[in-house]
DNA sequence: CCGCATCCGTTTCGATACTG
DNA sequence: CAGTATCGAAACGGATGCGG
């Protein structure tokens, strides 16, 4: 059963935590910001989280707006949720709070889990690519899932899936790509060790990487 | 007792989440927004909430670095609870989503409750004080509860408590006063029949009032 | 496998009563 | 005024089952 208490407050703030505000909510729509995904996909990233819970979020986004639940056609034949318009105007939310996050809160521990999403959204955030240069448009593939990446007017776009062609292939682990991002030196190491596999041009990846802003 | 549980996710969303994202938490950290409050105001600000849940999360929120918990000199010797500079830094999460919340979300209902603080915070957001007339300081009192609000700078500041003297008092309620910024023509109907009174010049208001957005 | 539904122990919430 | 104590209800979290 699907949760609808309520602050029963009338501020904007209290009736945009009705509809967000139940355990996991956001982190369900974090992991749609970049494109649909599928049940399993969202299972992945977000292991743990209970199915069930899983389900009821999904269900109550879906009940309230934020979310879609869209049936591919055959022979595919899957389900896949993505967000409404409404839904993914909560990206500078999810901004606002992970910026603010930043700048205070402890270190992760050993055990966390850290999706693709997570790790592509911190990318996004944290290179400051070349405007002058021409960049090609990157494959990220995690465990066979796909991401598309490309540079457009001086920031980096990220959608879910094979957006057209790639110029160029990049097969590594959310940690992997997470060391490289706190320490683009460590670049040879990572393709030497195969947690990083280039097919094509890899100073892209390496220029990229090295435009990150130093962490706080 | 206090909650402790966390997704144990790296993102810096759900990191901050694990902070602020339990029920309450963000609507107590609203209500801190502008400026000390003690227990007493955040429970009338917040009926809904039970005292033990407003406490577990006072406590939480000290714990993180988001809430001080400050003792008064004597004689008034009373404990207040403000924001800390990381968790003043929220502002800008809280106000996303409540104009994210506008956007899309339902009407609230007739049992709904208002808080002071959020109605002039939405007063706050709403009014666009014309920059080039000189605008005196308001004191809002309701219900024995004092707020501050000055234009500076060609937006409405506000604080709790009083913020040195003030050229005119208002009188009113939070449904009043929203009233008012839905109908701003409403203001003679209101002061005739008492819901809202004015010490000092009430143009000062209604001009306030006037300067407001539409609603959406 | 995917997309749930059901069951069940534990934790948290929410309401009321009560204390220093 | 500023919280505790208590207790039933609800939500969470993990395991398992099940039809496609």
């Amino acid at each position: 059963m699907a949760t609808t208490r309520t602050y029963d407050d009338a501020c904007a703030i209290a009736r945009g935590l009705d509809v967000v505000g139940e355990r996991w909510a956001l982190l369900v729509v974090r992991e749609l910001l970049f494109g649909p995904r599928r049940f399993g996909d969202l299972r992945r990233a977000l292991p743990k989280a209970s199915t069930n819970l899983l389900t009821d979020r999904l269900r109550e986004l879906e009940a309230s707006g934020v979310v879609d639940r869209r049936r591919l056609a055959p022979p595919a034949g899957s389900t896949v949720y993505e967000l409404t318009t409404w839904g993914s105007e909560l990206a500078p939310v999810l901004d606002a709070l992970g910026h603010w996050a930043l700048r205070g809160v402890r270190p992760p521990t050993r055990t966390a889990t850290l999706s693709p999403t997570s790790i592509l959204l911190h990318l996004r955030d944290s290179v400051r690519p070349d405007r002058r240069r021409r960049w090609p448009t990157i494959r990220f593939a995690f465990d066979d899932e796909l991401w598309t990446a490309w540079v457009d007017d001086g920031s980096l776009q990220v959608r879910s899936g094979e957006h057209g062609p790639a110029d160029l292939v990049v097969h590594t682990d959310p940690w992997s790509l997470d060391a490289l991002l706190r320490d683009p030196a460590a670049f040879d190491a990572a393709t030497s060790s195969g947690r990083l596999t280039v097919h094509g041009d890899s100073d892209v990846l390496r220029r990229l990487l090295a435009s990150a802003e130093p962490r706080t």
